[in-house]
DNA sequence: AATATAATACGAAGATTTTCGTATTGCAAA
DNA sequence: TTTGCAATACGAAAATCTTCGTATTATATT
């Protein structure tokens, strides 16, 4: 009733790629959907044919990045990565990346483009005690 | 002399792929260098053959990246881009995306990941200042 | 029951990126 | 000058990712 094909991809730390990316994100959304349910949020953004997005799910389903329920005929899809666990993959990359050496550049850079609330400002205020000495 | 094709990018905002963007990480250090300096440092890191080093850095400089001086047999190539400016896309990319919602998640990751030294915190800490209110 | 609708499976074409082999040529050393 | 090495040019294969058309089948509608 569930699939997961992870044959031979067991340890190999998977990098989504751009399209699954986007569709992962609408998942860790919905928690659940449907290939329909999935592909009607994408097509607001993106210029795209349902089958292409049902291939799609159907790869990642083999690549062991999503599960899917096959018990009716309407599959139900379900992200098998975490959200944070995929942030912090990308964080790292970055980190070690193009910002490796310019760390604290990230971190103002991110400061800068998004309009923090107070709420959050305060949340890293209050982060960045437990980093002193 | 001088080349560097920007025939028909002119507007297109270019996305470095993954390799692409190795080896800008390597000119950005230098400053300038050429294929043979790249591909030493990139070897260290990558198995790779010397052509495929050429070949991507010939691409490169089509797409409008890299400029080559051609005085001399051996070609000498600079980035084209800013460390700076690529950062910058790539840190949008992430809070438009995968960061959108929780971006104080991303600074906080990174400040997790990342032994930060007390001038970093300071200096963030200073930073943060202008955003109260 | 017959027909229409909607879902999956799947192969193959397209597009992009990456890798590599080979040809050609400049330059230095013998 | 001849030989050998190092560099570029370039095409094409390989690999990966994306898109799409078509066939098949289950379910709903009439």
């Amino acid at each position: 009733m569930y699939e997961t094909y992870r044959t031979s991809m067991s340890k190999k730390k998977y990098n989504p790629t751009e399209s699954e990316l986007e569709i992962l994100q609408i998942l860790w959304d919905k928690g659940t959907a449907t290939v329909r349910e999935v592909h009607e949020v994408l097509e607001q953004v993106k210029d795209t044919g349902y089958t292409t997005t049902l291939k799609i799910m159907q790869i990642m389903t083999e690549k062991g990045l999503l599960e899917r329920n096959t018990a009716n005929r309407t599959h139900i899809y379900k992200p098998l990565l975490s959200k944070e666990k995929i942030q912090e993959k990308f964080l790292d990359k970055m980190l070690n990346g193009l910002f490796k050496g310019s760390e604290n550049r990230l971190i103002m850079g991110a400061l800068d483009q998004k309009e923090l609330s107070p709420k959050d400002i305060d949340e890293i205020k209050e982060y960045l005690r437990q980093f002193e000495k």
